[in-house]
DNA sequence: CAAACCGTTTAGAATAGTTCTAGAAAGAAT
DNA sequence: ATTCTTTCTAGAACTATTCTAAACGGTTTG
């Protein structure tokens, strides 16, 4: 699956969130969004970029994750205290939680179906609602 | 409601948790549960220690409040990376949060309607399936 | 009521994950 | 090319939490 021209929709990704195409950015983005999604750590991908060709800092792929999260090309999922996980898939959905080796597995929306929910409390807008299914191994 | 117990309600609950009365458990016992449901972190539940009479270190209230977690007595939520929340309502329920001031409502179980949930995958078991309604101040 | 036993508490050190700092590097503008 | 500005980086700092190992204190035993 090679491209001739592989980084140029990256590059105008970028420019479109108005983020500079630089090295490290293009190099993080290709690792994130060239395969399917994912979910991650800031240090999961800091250790994929060092194995692959590209040198960079982990405060970079932190900064950078923020950019990428506050440019809407990715999110940050909280399901557990101490560590942040990141997620490529911006569509709609929601999450398993393997509680014991700490991995994510998507949920469609369209499988988690809310029939009521509260309003929001006075001057209070709802910005996002999080479903975590949390799972153990079943012992029988 | 403020439901006043005798020391020996919370001696038996702690006893019938298997956990020694302590003078620092019994302490912190009294501060959690004799007042109505609260969510707080561990730091501010050992900030509220150290201005009442008892005198308890952190790492005990850390100690403590897992020990409480695991025998039942309370419950940690995750809503926030870096920031451990606790909770002594164990009634089936859910959460507003509001994402600038840090606080955390409950939501009671049937305001919230899942009538659909997915299968666990194989050789998975649902422990606990979490809804966080994340709020922010109307802008308008 | 010792004395011993062993779980609990403690201060402080250690750790983990993340953010900050300030100088160097590299895009962009002129 | 020169300047201007944003970004990157190593390492320090920071925050929340856990660990360590010695002291303490409930509890059990004799
Ligand atoms: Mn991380
Ligand atoms: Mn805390
Ligand atoms: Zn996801
Ligand atoms: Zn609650």
């Amino acid at each position: 699956m090679t491209t001739k021209r592989p980084y140029s929709a990256l590059i105008d990704q970028l420019k479109t969130a108005g983020l500079r195409p630089t090295r490290q950015r293009l190099a993080l983005a290709k690792l994130l969004f060239e395969g399917g999604n994912r979910h991650f750590t800031a240090e999961q991908l800091h250790a994929e970029a060092m194995g692959a060709e590209v040198r960079v800092s982990l405060a970079t792929v932190y900064n950078t994750l923020h950019q990428f999260n506050d440019a809407g090309l990715l999110r940050e999922v909280v399901v557990e205290a101490g560590r942040s996980y990141f997620d490529t898939n911006m569509d709609d959905h929601h999450h398993f939680y393997m509680e014991g080796s700490g991995e994510l597995q998507d949920v469609d929306c369209d499988e988690v179906v809310l029939t009521a929910l509260p309003d929001a409390p006075e001057g209070m807008k709802v910005s996002r609602v999080d479903v975590i299914i949390r799972l153990n191994p079943a012992n029988d």
